[in-house]
DNA sequence: CATATATCAGTCTGACTGACATGT
DNA sequence: CACATGTCAGTCTGACTGATATAT
C-alpha cells in the first residue's frame, strides 16, 4: 500500500507547455482506446473525417491535408479498405492516382466514432463548468490556429463577434 | 508556389482532444529545441527539476516521480553526469542505491533552462491576453490534476478563491 | 533464498527517409 | 527523360519488457 503516486516536481508543473503536453497525451491515449474499440486507431479516424469533408481525394491530397506521410498512409488505407469503410480505385483521368472515397458503412462508422469522440472530450473536460469549457475550447483553437496554419480559427457560433 | 497548406478537416477540429494533443505536440517540439540548445532533451530537464525539489534521491525514486522507466533513466543520468550537472554515488547506507544530486553547475543550468522554458511558454501562449492566459493555465492545471494524481492542483496565488 | 536496485539487451510503436515501379 | 504517385524497406525515436549482476 506504499504505492502512493509521488507528486511531480513543482518546477516542472510551472512549465505550461509541459502541463499541456501531458494532458494532450492523456487525452490522446483515451481517444486511442475509443478507436481501438472499433479495431481502428487515430489515423483511421482522421482519414475518415478528411474523406467526409472532401468526397473523392487522391492519397497524395489526403496525406497533405492530414500531414501523414504517404508511405504510412498506405497501411492506414489498407485497413480501412479491408474493413469496407473506404474504396480505393484508380483515377481513370490520371492512372497514377488512387481516388479514395467513403462507403456508406464508412460514413456510418464515422458518425459513431464522432459521437464517441465527443463523449471522450466531455470526460476529459469534466472538471470545467460550461462557460469555462467554452472559453477553454475557444482559446485552444485560437492557439492552434496561431501555430498551425492548417488549423483556421472559426469562432464558435454563440461567441460574441470580435471587432471588425 | 502551390504549397498552400490544406486546412484540416472540420470534423477533426471539432474534437477538442485532437486540438489539445496537436497543440501539445507543437509546444513539446519547441521545448525540445530549447533544450537541444544545451545538448539536452525533455527528460534531462525533468530530472533536474526533480533533483531541485528533492536534493538527494535514488534512481528508483526519481523514476517513480517522473514516471520514466528506470532502464531509460540510466542513459539520461549518464548524459547529465558526463555534463557535470549531477553526481551519482553509492548510498553508503544501502549500497544497492545510487544517490543522485545536483551539482552547482546543474543548479545554474536548471535556472537557465527554466528561464528559457518560461520564454517558450510565453511564445506558445502569445495569442492570449493576460487574463485569458491566467484562466487558461489555471484550467489546464485543474484538468491535469483531475486526470493525473501525480499533478496536485495548487491554485495560483492571485486567483480568486473558489466558494467554500 | 526472496527482494530491491540499477543496468543491459531487445521489442514495439509512430514518424520519417530513400529507393523504386508505374504512369504522365 | 523529367516528374508525379503510390508502395516498400529501413531508420530513428520514446516507451516498454525481460534478464542479470550486485547488494540486502
Amino acid at each position: 500500500m506504499n504505492e502512493t503516486p509521488r507528486p511531480l516536481p513543482p518546477r516542472l508543473l510551472d512549465v505550461t507547455t509541459f502541463v499541456l503536453a501531458r494532458l494532450g497525451r492523456i487525452g490522446r491515449a483515451e481517444m486511442g482506446r475509443v478507436f481501438a474499440g472499433h479495431g481502428l486507431a487515430h489515423w483511421h479516424f482522421a482519414v475518415l473525417t478528411a474523406l467526409d469533408d472532401a468526397a473523392h481525394t487522391s492519397q497524395r491530397e489526403l496525406g497533405a491535408r492530414l500531414k501523414i506521410d504517404p508511405s504510412d498512409l498506405v497501411d492506414v488505407l489498407g485497413v480501412l479498405e479491408d474493413a469496407g469503410l473506404v474504396v480505393r480505385e484508380r483515377d481513370p483521368a490520371d492512372r497514377r492516382r488512387h481516388v479514395v472515397a467513403l462507403t456508406p458503412a464508412g460514413r456510418t462508422r464515422l458518425d459513431q466514432l464522432s459521437q464517441e469522440a465527443a463523449q471522450a472530450d466531455g470526460a476529459l473536460l469534466t472538471p470545467l463548468t460550461e462557460p469555462e469549457r467554452r472559453a477553454f475550447e475557444d482559446q485552444l483553437r485560437r492557439l492552434l490556429a496561431h501555430h498551425d496554419p492548417a488549423a483556421p480559427f472559426t469562432p464558435a457560433a454563440d461567441t460574441p463577434a470580435s471587432p471588425g
